[in-house]
RNA sequence: GGGAGCAUAGCUCAGCUGGGAGAGCACAUGCCUUACAAGCAUGGGGUCACAGGUUCGAGCCCUGUUGUUCCCACCA
């Protein structure tokens, strides 16, 4: 036996079982006919940067899931991989360039491109690095990233497909505008934050009708350069009079209609409103309605263009402010008002997003959305925690189509050629070289790449080698399950069960699991610029990969988010060195080399109450497991370990394992191992590498722990009576210790022998008592024989003193009180209770199922009862 | 405007199908008891937000109220 040391030490351990687990290719997905598939693809990754904490806990859980169903025998496999992120890789890049006073336009965007690849390079490989230190039992092998050759294939097939199915268009629409990234966004990439703004009420001369005006509000001053119209709500007797006429156009002196609209509020601000169809959307819808010219004054940067007139050349701040200024000094200004505008801003970089008309891609919605939202109203697909799912819906049925092109350079180019010649749109699969239409061959290439998120839509099928109907594709597809939080519910979840439906014709997915965020000790999202992020390699390094697994899971529960204390960490780290030494102390006192039970025959008490206890926690956690319980799971695990294995088990056996009887030592050493294997199992999906490293050091058959097979509860080992009675000498034997606590008797002071006088014998109670302490070495019966009485008083008499009189061991008084008002209670209960199930009236109106729910509830509470009168007698024994 | 979550010990949170109010940390006391001081033993500490209801029985189910966080939509 190789000594071990006092400490478990993480950094001794982890790589090296890592290599072993590597060396066994004991990650591999191996399609193997007789076993069930179980696939979970990663979410990949973004390559902006390493991991935070959250992809810690986001993996761990997939982590402890495929561990899970390895042992239990599935073909298991989790495809790992990255994402490239488009428009935060880019974003991260220009800065980048920026530090070097360059700009992607510098670069061209040939050699931008291959920059972001570097920068892919450098933060993909750290990333596979941080998930291997964090114990992911990914199949390395099948790594994929959202821009390689097989997943761009599936883009383009995809973009196709949607295509001639005329599920995606073109068109020109108002869109989400970063003047910044100098790109569209989807609706979903733009955060709405409150700012501190006004509101500006302008008057508008009314056109051959001197001295009259009408007011209108406006957030957005600058953009009344774009007006085309003055709109009223059509009810509005105010200014009935006045629809049809014209109005002049303040400082740009251009004649405008003004038009009657029912989206106009009567109530909000003046009742007037200026239409700008180009800025803004509701505007953009009203300019339809009626025809409206569309006047863009902005260009993509975010300056006035030749359409502003005099504030052409102005960044859009700069123009507010001109615009305000000159309106003043016309007179026109009638008041500002202070207003929190809830402004939307773009998700990457926090400018304020510029709605803008716009020519872009789009994906047609409707029809995709409907059968994913029946996959999840049929149950096809199951949210967990469920509620999730009304999330899920409530987006799916207001979908609005989905604007997937990007004014980008890193991502996937769209595949559509314009022809110079006859302007036919040429989309294809292969790059073409003459157009299809009139066999032109000056062909331009759209410039634009597909939002991030159209690749990540298709990742449970392109990282199996989808569109090509492939082996994996058979055999793991449709993947399992999929773990993620719930913030990328709409970016992510919902993309890739509408694009699996539609492109496989099959859900991605069975089960989606959703996990709440990791925030930092005070409740706040961890960022960048708060500087509260928390680096996993970090608490890897410090607590161990085991320790801030168990972090990620205990003590939370499915959905909620959770605060990080590196406290938590400190505390499983403990539990591991617990975990340790319990496992340092059985191989200490092993002798044998082989892990079995002993005969049902020579199991003590103890054992078959340990036994008992771990059959339970083998059906329990297994069950929870599958429910996705995994806090839950991990705390029974741990409460068992702590409590009933170390501070119980362990204690008991020492005297046997020191006593002279072959028999109970070596049945001990057996339950010991037995016991100890058995929960290394249980454990190891959460705290994969302790367990190995301990599996490995033990008497063990098979190669490693993480293909051992999952245990299973067994009837035989089933003793609830024998449970029962273990559970009451422990009771016993606490009472002892608080007694000893309060009269300040140290415990290394064990009472070795107590006298068992005549008095004590006579003692309703005392000699059960006193046997119970004994069993577990609190104590030591001898009968106090005339020949031994004298040396044995003066060493006896102190401890004696302390257990007797024996009702003082507990306040009996108390206790008994507190178990009649209970047992009272109860049985008023079950009087109430019984009575209604007998009545007439509740047996011939009450269907079936009811009377014998309530049959059992009463069989429950009667075994309740039982339990309190058991408490009861032996209480007015001990008295 | 629509929707969801949360409210349990000083702090952070569990509590799965309604019957015992719990864990970790913190605190107090005593212990280096031959696996472990990253430990052991013992203890203090809770009107389970509030008000109703259902039930034999409610932290748990229903209704309402308050506080709080978040998501979606809109905001001239």
């Amino acid at each position: 036996m190789k000594e071990l040391p006092k400490t478990y030490d993480p950094k001794a351990v982890e790589d090296r079982i890592y290599g072993l687990w590597l060396e066994g290719k004991y990650f591999r997905g191996v399609r193997d006919p007789q076993k069930e598939p179980f696939t979970i693809v990663i979410p990949p990754p973004n390559v902006t940067s390493q991991l935070h904490i959250g992809h810690a806990c986001d993996n761990t859980l997939q982590d402890i899931l495929i561990r899970f169903k390895r042992m239990q025998g599935y073909a298991a496999l989790w495809v790992p991989g990255t994402d490239h992120a488009g428009i935060a890789t880019q974003v991260k890049v220009e800065a980048q360039l920026r530090k070097e006073g360059l700009t992607r336009y510098d670069l061209g965007r040939e050699r931008f491109v291959e920059r972001v690849w570097e920068w892919k390079n450098n933060y993909g490989s750290q990333i596979i690095n941080q998930l291997k230190k964090l114990g992911s039992s990914c199949d390395w092998e099948r790594e994929r990233f959202t821009m390689d050759e097989g997943c761009s294939r599936a883009v383009r097939e995809v973009f196709v497909n949607l295509y001639k199915k005329g599920l995606i268009y073109k068109g020109s629409r108002i869109v989400n505008w970063c003047p910044d990234c100098v790109t569209a966004l989807s609706n979903e990439e733009v955060n709405y934050e409150e700012q501190a703004s006004h509101l500006w009420h302008i008057r508008y001369p009314v056109k051959g009708l001197p001295g009259s005006f009408v007011v209108v509000a406006t957030t957005r001053p600058e953009t009344m350069l774009g007006d085309t119209a003055v709109a009223v709500n059509p009810e509005d007797e105010r200014y009935a009079a006045l629809v049809g006429k014209t109005v002049i156009l303040p400082l740009m002196d251009r004649e405008i209609p003004i038009i009657a609209d029912e989206y106009v509020e009567k109530e909000f601000g003046t009742g007037c409103v200026k239409i700008t169809p180009a800025h803004d959307p509701n505007d953009f819808e009203v300019g339809r309605r009626h025809n409206l010219p569309s006047l863009r004054i902005m260009d993509d940067k975010g300056y006035i263009n030749e359409l502003g007139g005099k504030y052409r050349g102005l960044r859009r701040d700069e123009a507010r402010k001109a615009v305000v200024a000159d309106l003043e000094k016309e007179g026109l200004l009638v008041k500002v008002e202070d207003y929190a505008h809830n402004a939307g801003v773009c998700y990457r970089c926090g400018s304020n997003v510029e709605p803008i008309v716009s020519p872009q891609w789009f994906v047609k919605m409707k029809p995709l959305a409907e059968p994913a939202i029946a996959a999840v109203k049929e149950g096809r697909i199951r949210f967990v925690p469920e509620r999730f799912a009304k999330i899920y819906l409530n987006w799916m049925e207001n979908v609005h189509d989905w604007c997937i092109s990007r004014q980008l350079w890193w991502g996937h180019q769209i595949p559509a050629w314009y022809c110079e010649d006859c302007g036919h749109v040429n989309v294809a699969k292969e790059d073409p070289e003459r157009c299809e239409r009139c066999g032109g061959r000056r062909l331009r290439r759209d410039e634009d790449v597909l939002d991030t998120w159209f690749s990540s839509a298709l990742w449970p099928f392109s990282t199996l080698g989808w569109p090509d109907d492939t082996e994996d594709i058979k055999f793991f597809y449709p993947t399992s399950v999929l773990v993620t939080a719930y913030d990328i519910i709409f970016f992510w979840v919902a993309r890739m069960i509408f694009s699996g439906l539609e492109h496989t014709g099959r859900e991605p997915f069975n089960t989606v699991f959703i996990h709440g965020l990791v925030r930092d000790s005070e409740g706040r999202k961890m960022s960048k610029s708060l500087g509260n992020g928390v680096d996993p390699l970090e608490m890897i390094e410090q607590y161990g990969a085991d320790a801030l697994r168990m972090n990620m899971v205990s003590g939370v529960s499915p959905g909620n988010d959770m605060r990080f204390f590196s406290a938590k960490c400190e505390a499983y780290r403990n539990f591991a060195n617990k975990l340790w030494n319990a496992s340092r102390f059985v191989m200490m006192n092993l002798t044998i080399d082989k892990n079995e039970l002993p005969d049902p025959g020579g199991l003590k008490l103890e054992d078959k109450w340990i036994l008992s206890k771990l059959n339970r926690l083998i059906a329990e956690v297994t069950e929870n497991i599958e429910r996705y319980e995994l806090g839950i799971a991990a705390g029974k695990i741990y409460d068992f370990i702590w409590d009933s294995y170390c501070d119980w088990y362990i204690e008991l056996t020492k005297t046997r394992l020191n006593g002279d009887d072959e028999d109970s030592r070596l049945g001990a050493q057996r339950v010991l191992c037995w016991v100890l294997t058995e929960t290394l199992k249980l454990l190891h999906p959460f705290m994969p590498f302790i367990t190995e490293e301990i599996w490995q050091a033990l008497p063990h058959d098979g190669e490693a722990l993480i293909v051992a097979a999952w245990p299973k509860s067994s009837e035989a080992l089933n003793f609830s009576a024998e449970e029962a009675e273990m559970e009451s000498i422990m009771a016993a034997i606490k009472a002892v210790r608080t007694l000893r606590s309060e009269r300040g008797v140290p415990p290394s002071r064990r009472p070795r022998l107590i006298v068992v006088t005549e008095k004590t014998e006579t003692f309703a109670g005392g000699i059960p008592f006193l046997k119970k302490l004994a069993f577990a070495g609190e104590v030591e019966l001898a009968r106090a024989v005339p020949e031994n009485a004298g040396e044995m008083a003066a060493a006896v008499t102190e401890d004696a003193r302390l257990f007797m009189p024996m009702a003082e061991l507990v306040d009996v008084e108390k206790e008994l009180e507190r178990i009649s008002r209970e047992l009272k209670k109860a049985e008023e209960n079950y009087a109430k209770l019984a009575a209604k199930l007998q009545s007439e009236g509740f047996l011939s109106k009450a269907p079936e199922s009811v009377v014998a729910a309530e049959r059992e509830k009463a069989a429950k509470l009667s075994a309740l009862m039982e339990n309190l009168r058991e408490s009861e007698r032996n209480l007015k024994a001990l008295k």
